[in-house]
Formats: structure tokens, sequence, C-alpha cells
DNA sequence: GAAATTATGTAGTGGTCAATACATATTAAT
DNA sequence: ATTAATATGTATTGACCACTACATAATTTC
């Protein structure tokens, strides 16, 4: 069974639910990146003292790596719905940068994407954790390329990887969803030309 | 005159040469990022003390402005050049990126571009001092690309400093030279496609 | 030689960071 | 009621950060 909603246990009650305090800290990650969320933040945002902190979430890492399952299972892109193998490798992966493209743009208070901008961050395990992410993203597309064009796979899943690391990169610098995706309507057509 | 070789002044002499020691703090914030070498590490390398540190270069920002002439001037990839007006526009742009790539790629110990990393660094005036480079190299190109094909002047620069921005980061992830050249080849084609 | 000027070395400053020691409060089990 | 277990609040801790006060050394100017 699931680990949802812990039955009643011996001690002290918490005061706070973590799942969604783990969504407050999901907010802060992605507005403003690993390095600069402080513990203060943290503490202040979900109105909590330290030691109840560590007590929930082991440390910062913790509560990040909670934060990325979370990105992952509901905010990020569906890569296994935009890869499909009843469509050309070309038109899914033009449709995956442009979803990429709208969903960096989309918020412009949490722009980017929270893995891709987590695997650049400043703490080495944080870093690592998100890095895992990316890694297995990147690795999907390159297995999704391969399966039908083995000679192109690296090259393509690098180009379409680049771009996407680009892509967040320029929501970060305040492009909108509309700027990304023309950008991205314009690589899908480089794959497209193959 | 330009100022190059300070000659004798009265007080006592410094023992270190300050151009040298911007030529070893380039190396240092390449490698590292700004945010990632800290004082101690500059005086460290320089030799030097931070009373030294700061009488010669007012604080870590200021060497850093000098780190970013630096760079532009001799080591950054030569925009003017390589946009020629006597070639065709989508060849001059991909000659950029595949530049671009094999800069980036170059050196293992100082992967990607300064001025890009730079404008994401974590220290507002640093980010400024970097991004305003950026927003210059970014609008030499969309001027570029303007002059020839003022429709497709913002699309096709959005999408150049977009694989840009990629590419460098791309480097900094471990990416080799090689790898980079066929992403900019392959993001080459798009813009010559147009 | 004395004064003025500049650089240097020693030894700190206050600030922020993630993380914690310790006493106290609140609950379930007995 | 007592005990065990867990959470909380107050108040710190030590590490690292950029930066500096202050005395001293080395040079030119007078």
């Amino acid at each position: 069974m699931a680990t949802t909603k812990s039955k009643r246990t011996v001690g002290r009650p918490r005061r706070f639910d973590p799942d969604q305090a783990v969504a407050i800290a999901q907010g802060l990650f992605h507005a403003k990146g690993y390095d600069r969320v402080s513990l203060a933040d943290l503490t202040d945002a979900l109105q909590i003292k330290p030691p109840s902190f560590y007590a929930a979430f082991g440390n910062k890492n913790g509560l990040y790596a909670r934060v990325l399952d979370r990105y992952v299972e509901s905010g990020s892109i569906p890569f296994s719905e935009i890869l499909r193998d009843d469509q050309p490798v070309a038109e899914c992966l033009k449709v995956l940068l442009e979803e990429a493209a709208r969903r960096y743009g989309a918020d412009p208070e949490a722009p980017g994407c929270l893995v891709l901008e987590g695997a650049r961050c400043h703490d080495a395990e944080a870093r690592a954790a998100a890095g895992a992410f990316h890694r297995g993203a990147q690795e999907q597309i390159r297995a999704y390329v391969a399966a039908r064009a083995p000679e192109d796979a690296d090259r393509i899943a690098d180009f379409v990887g680049t771009v996407m690391v680009g892509l967040s990169a320029m929501a970060r610098e305040g492009h909108d969803a509309d700027r990304l995706l023309s950008t991205a309507r314009l690589a899908g057509q480089a794959i497209a030309m193959e």
C-alpha cells in the first residue's frame, strides 16, 4: 500500500502537512533555484522552525529530492506520451520541443525546467539528484530515436537536449512562451529536414 | 597613449603584475564560475593577501569586470569577423555556431562561454556585467540578420542565441568539441533551410 | 636624512549559511 | 497517573563568505 496520509502514531502530532510543504518548496525552488533558497526562506514559507524541518525532511537536500520527485511525477513534460511509436520521429521531437517551450514559459514566476536548472546548481548533492533525472530524460530521447533511426540517434538526441537546455535558460532570461515557441519550431524544422 | 605598463610612481612598488593576475583570475572564473571562486581562492592563486587584492581591484566584482574585458577582447568569438556582409547570412550564422562549439569545447578545464555562464551567476553585479556583454552580442546577431532579412531577424537571432546558450551549458556538462560541433551543424541546417 | 606615498602582512570584522543541543509540549500506550 | 515517543521553540554552533582596521615595509620626493 502507498504511504499516503500516514495513520495516527504515538507522540506529539505534526502541525504541518509535509506533502503540502513539498508543494510550497517546489514553488520556491523553481522560482529561485536550489542555491538561492535558504533554509530560512523555507522555514519562513512553511511557517515551521528548523528543528521541525530537519525532523521531517532530514536536510535541505532531502526536501529537494522530494520536490524533484513531485515535479517529475506531475509537473514536468510527459515524455512517454509525446514520443509515440505511431508517429514520425521528427514530428514527435518537434512536439516535444514545442511542449518544452510552452511549459518553460508558462509561469513567469517559475520559468524554465526545475530539473535542468537544478542540474546546474552549486550544491553537489542537489546537482547529482537533478542530474540523474536529466540523464534519464536524455537517454529516453536517445533511445526513442535509436529505435527507428539508429544512425542519427546520438546527433539528434544531443541536438534536442541542447535546445531544451537553451530554452530553459532563455525562459529564465525572460523569454515568454511565444518567443520560446518560435525558437522550438525552428529547431523542429532542422530535425524534420534530416 | 594606452595605460599599459604604468611608469614608476611614488610609494612602495607592487610585487605582482595586475594584468597577469587578471589572466590567472580569468582561468579560475572560467573553470569554476563566478560564484564558486572565493576571495581566498583568488588570493591563493595570485599569492597575495586580501588588502593587496582590494587595493588593486576594488573588490571581487572589480576584478571580474577586468576579466570580462580581457575575455571579450581576446578570448571570445570574433563576431565581427564571422558575420560577413559578403557571404550568405545563413552560412555566416552556421559558421558562428560551429565556432562557438569549437571554442566552448576546446578547453576541458574552462568549458563553455565565460560571458554566458557569468550571466547566470548568483551575484547581482557580476550577473549584470556579464549580461551586458551577452545582450550586446545578441543584439549584434539580431542586427546582422535584420540588415538582410528583417522579417526573420528576431526569430533567427533568438534561435541562434538559444543554441549558443545550450552549447555552452552542454560544454559544461562535459560534451567535447566534436559532440558540440555536430549539434551546431544540425542547428546550422535549420537556418539554411529558412 | 625626513617626509610623503603606496603596498604589504597580521589579524580580525560582521554577515549568512546549513545544521543542532536542549528543554519543553503534546500525544498514545500502559 | 506514569511512561514512552514524537514534535516544537529558543538559542546556538562552527564554517565560510566578502571585506577591512591597523601597524609596518619599501619606495620617491624634498
